[in-house]
DNA sequence: CTATTTCGTCATGGCGGTTTACAAATTAGT
DNA sequence: ACTAATTTGTAAACCGCCATGACGAAATAG
């Protein structure tokens, strides 16, 4: 019933777990805080025609979840229908929030959403964290949580966990970071080195990146697979809604997919990935430029004053990644593809090569292409939500809190 | 709560299916099904305390699929230890049936399983189907259906359901094979060609032999890639259990993936598809062999003759292959490959090529390759047993037809 | 032969959603 | 204005499902 992140759940009808009544009743009450949460202000009576349940039952719930601090009545509604109107329920403004945090290559970021998915708080830090020892880097961002953590608490909310989004694979426990090639770290518990008392879940960005568009994105379908590149390229399979995490939690390294499987050699000790075309360096040199700051920004402005050289480079990035997804989309079937983080910002030059690939190598209709409008964001909303999203999954987990 | 083929479902929280006390009892009559099914016969108290509600619970869940004739009663345990026996339970072999059938490009099968997995009734018939219409095709298919079905009431028991395995590409609703190369089906709905009455689910062989391996095979772990091949090159993908899909239904399309991106043309449209190094007709080409009758038996034997060319081929394909499912391991981290259908008779060649090639590109150690026990069993009874599966996914949805 | 252990069942109770009834608050109709 | 109709929210009675605790039945241990 959670949003798994990194959790061994076992699923499907195996799993050994009984089913008792309590289990129902944390279900129904995680049913109302969605409807109320995503259909906006709504009458108990609103709510028990669209969950099923009947008007007597959802009462019950409802004052269970105000109570708890999680549901708020705003009042009687504008009556433009015949018969008594209801009384206005909205999740509330004043309760949990989730902590989103990220640890970018040159920056820090925290946030605090609140159940009604607003941001309540913001701290940002530019940091060069490339290979920087793991203890001054979250140091800084424990730091930047303390103060996040304080504004939102001057708001009324209290902080309901704590999710960090890295640059870097992590493993299933969801607090190990296994590899991090930006920031030189191996097998880091982040757990030791942050705030402890919150509940807390590490995690690719690409998978929070991903989780964003899901939630926050104007039409994203259920089945699709997010595309984002800092350094390396990282892509999140999306599947009935879901993450997939794949065995040790390394699923997406889109990255290392053979393009031209004689091509050059790679650190993971392949030949021609993915990487190798459409990476960060690999665009840098085929564009005639060195690595540095802001990279992203400076390849978008040569691009756009019409630089052969860099066009060309984009160009080809665009058709290696439109191989490599081609792969992806036979083996997947997703109803769409999504390009986040900083190839949002190059999409206008890679999409046209990555497009006319991918449409020459499909039988049918290509599989569409869109660009995320979440940018750069998604990763540090789509940590905080995930929090907030776990406070909706089971409201009684969080409602013996307080 | 069922084992969804192809059905729409939504998952997640997100599901406005309100949770009441009969859901809550059909979810525990099929943990109580499961649980008997798997491990054996079992006392009340057993299941009891594997599913973790209490004897009396047990028992009344247990009296009514008596009462259904899912369950039987055994008799009283042996007793070795201190306490009154308890009286063993097992699911019924009398019960209801799965009924599997596959369409292969020159054969048709069907067989009847029980519910306690045994296959109960079949049969066989060697027909060349390719490029046949559907109607003669599925005519045959349905005289074998009716053959199975009165052999398995002879022995008491009585069809639940219709499995079909068919190679080609399956719409998602179940029903409608959308292309099918080598019999050369185009938007065929197959469920206006077979018996009525039955409910009726249609997949891609290459899926159900997933499901076979999934639930029949000795170690298959619940995340895995399982890869076959007839003419074409399928994949399914599993994932936490559950069969990946796709927005269409197209998923595991792995004979399409790209490989060497300017090799050969290929029908799909690209250039360089795995089936172009790997797929039955060019290993034969390459081979130095004629397209025929039972191709894999004759390439196997002159391959174990010591014939250099046909080792010559098989060693490309296999290498081919590595490549393409470095990509795909990359993508979706599986706990294992394994490769089905023809495959597993010319594993014995391909595996050296294709393992070293997945580790030479994989960084740390490589995902393992093994091979399928059921060879070309496997579709066939997937697609048995995925009828089995549904009656114990939800034993009072069939409680209810007798 | 008795004490102990375990199994299956029954009676009782608690919990959760449904059903039914009703007061409250609004609109529609005369 | 006043009544009828409609809708909302809640309270009381009810039913279904599992838990609890007690009991007889059937085995072993001493």
């Amino acid at each position: 019933m959670s949003t798994p992140l990194n959790r061994t759940r076992p699923a499907g009808p195996e799993r050994a777990l009984p089913d008792t009544q309590q289990g129902m009743r944390r279900r129904n009450l995680s049913r109302v805080m969605h409807t109320v949460g995503a259909e906006g202000p709504l009458s108990r009576a609103a709510v028990a025609s669209r969950i099923g349940l009947t008007r007597a039952a959802v009462s019950t719930l409802v004052d269970e979840l105000i109570r708890s601090g999680l549901l708020e009545e705003l009042g009687p509604e504008r009556p433009g229908r015949v018969g008594r109107p209801g009384s206005a329920l909205a999740v509330s403004g004043n309760g949990p929030a989730g902590i989103g945090a990220e640890v970018g290559v040159d920056h820090l970021a925290v946030c605090a959403v609140d159940l009604r998915g607003r941001v309540r708080a913001r701290a940002v830090r530019h940091v060069p964290n490339r290979d920087r020892s793991p203890e001054p880097v979250l140091g800084g961002l424990t730091a930047l949580i303390h103060r996040v953590v304080a504004e939102a608490e001057g708001e009324g909310l209290w902080p309901a966990g704590l999710a960090v989004a890295v640059p870097g694979l992590v493993a299933r426990d969801a607090r190990t970071v296994v590899r991090a090639p930006n920031l030189g770290w191996l097998d880091t518990d982040v757990g030791d080195l942050l705030p402890p008392g919150l509940p807390l879940t590490v995690a690719n960005e690409a998978n929070f990146g991903a989780l964003a568009e899901l939630w926050l994105g104007e039409d994203t379908p259920r089945d699709f697979l997010h595309v984002s590149a800092e350094i390396g390229i990282g892509a999140a399979v999306v599947v009935d809604g879901r993450l997939l995490h794949g065995n040790r939690g390394f699923a997406g390294e889109l990255g290392h997919v053979p393009v031209w499987p004689d091509g050059p050699a790679c650190a993971c000790g392949g030949r021609g990935c993915l990487e190798q075309y459409a990476g960060e360096e690999a665009v840098l040199r085929a564009a005639g430029m060195e690595p540095g700051e802001d990279r992203v920004g400076l390849l978008a402005g040569r691009a756009e004053q019409g630089d052969a050289q860099v066009r060309r480079a984009l160009h080809g990035a665009g058709t290696a990644l439109g191989i490599a997804l081609t792969g992806a989309v036979n083996l997947l079937d997703p109803q769409s593809v999504v390009l986040g983080g900083a190839l949002s910002g190059l999409a206008p030059w890679l999409l046209p090569s990555l497009r006319s690939e991918l449409a020459r190598r499909t039988a049918g209709p290509a599989c569409p292409v869109t660009v995320s409008a979440l940018g750069s964001e998604g990763p540090l909303l789509g940590a905080a939500h995930s929090v907030v999203r776990e406070v909706l999954d089971d409201p009684a987990a969080v409602a013996g809190r307080v």
